[in-house]
DNA sequence: CAGCATCCAAACAGATACTG
DNA sequence: CAGTATCTGTTTGGATGCTG
């Protein structure tokens, strides 16, 4: 079930790795590969496009129903960016009230695996993280106060 | 080679979904989940995971060279916070001058094959989604001056 | 060399009020 | 309903100067 070192050892992960380095610096720091590395680094994004690719269309509402703290402000920011990237289809109908449909493209599905494999892989780790935590934590005699609980 | 929708419609997949939605949203804004999410959110993390991973072994400067633009405070900081969640470990050799090493631990190297997956599907479809930046910017006529350049 | 401490600017993100 | 606009507090991150 777990990914083993192994796996790390194989030349397929080595040869990505420097292919992804590569162009990395290829361009410095506006190559592409950053930019949209940045778009998993929101959280919001990341969680957006769980919630799409599980209900496969939401609106507007629903979608900021079941992402948990989010603002209304911070969703539209998120879709758009996804929009813009081609992730995310919008749909909108004349209607009134207006009604605006929101659903993952094939490209947005297809990261979609690839977020879930990481999702499903902080799932399993969760509970090692967060007990190197506590050591770290422990072990570490400088922090006052309530700043760290 | 690419992933396939295929992929996305198996049950394995729909399961990993709910798993970890379920996670998401049993603790609320402060679970595991996010809070490792939030670790590949940062993109000098996931550079220097990269780059621990096709080294081994790097101190601080020799790491700090490799990582484009990022500043001594970023790179300590980082380093900190990996140390701290148990994927890189910090090995200090009581020599003047001071010599720390730097490399991936077990934990990290299992992580260090997410996130590849991760870099490869970037680098595999940072034409599509460059594109689709261009279409979407270019049928956008509201925006002004410099701003988006 | 490997860092910590401090200061400051810029980006980010929430709350609020208003609109088609 | 689905936003936009604005204002503001918070976080981030770079630059600089200092230390063991």
């Amino acid at each position: 079930m777990d990914i083993t070192i192994a796996d790390y050892q194989t030349d397929q992960v080595e040869k990505k790795l420097q292919k992804i380095l590569g162009n990395v610096e290829a361009v410095g720091g506006s190559c592409p590969i950053r930019t949209i590395l940045a778009r998993f680094s929101d959280k919001w994004s990341t969680l957006s496009i769980f919630h799409l690719g599980q209900a496969g269309t939401l609106r507007f509402n629903e979608l900021k129903k079941r992402i948990d703290g989010i603002s209304q402000r911070m969703l539209t920011v998120t879709l758009r960016a996804l929009e813009r990237d081609g992730l995310v289809t919008r749909q909108i109908y004349a209607e009134i009230p207006p009604r605006v449909d929101y659903q993952l493209t094939d490209l947005g599905r297809s990261l979609l695996v690839q977020i879930i494999e990481l999702g499903d892989w902080a799932s399993n780790h969760s509970n090692q993280i967060m007990e190197a935590r506590k050591r770290f934590d422990s072990r570490e005699p400088k922090v006052v106060g309530s700043e760290l609980v």
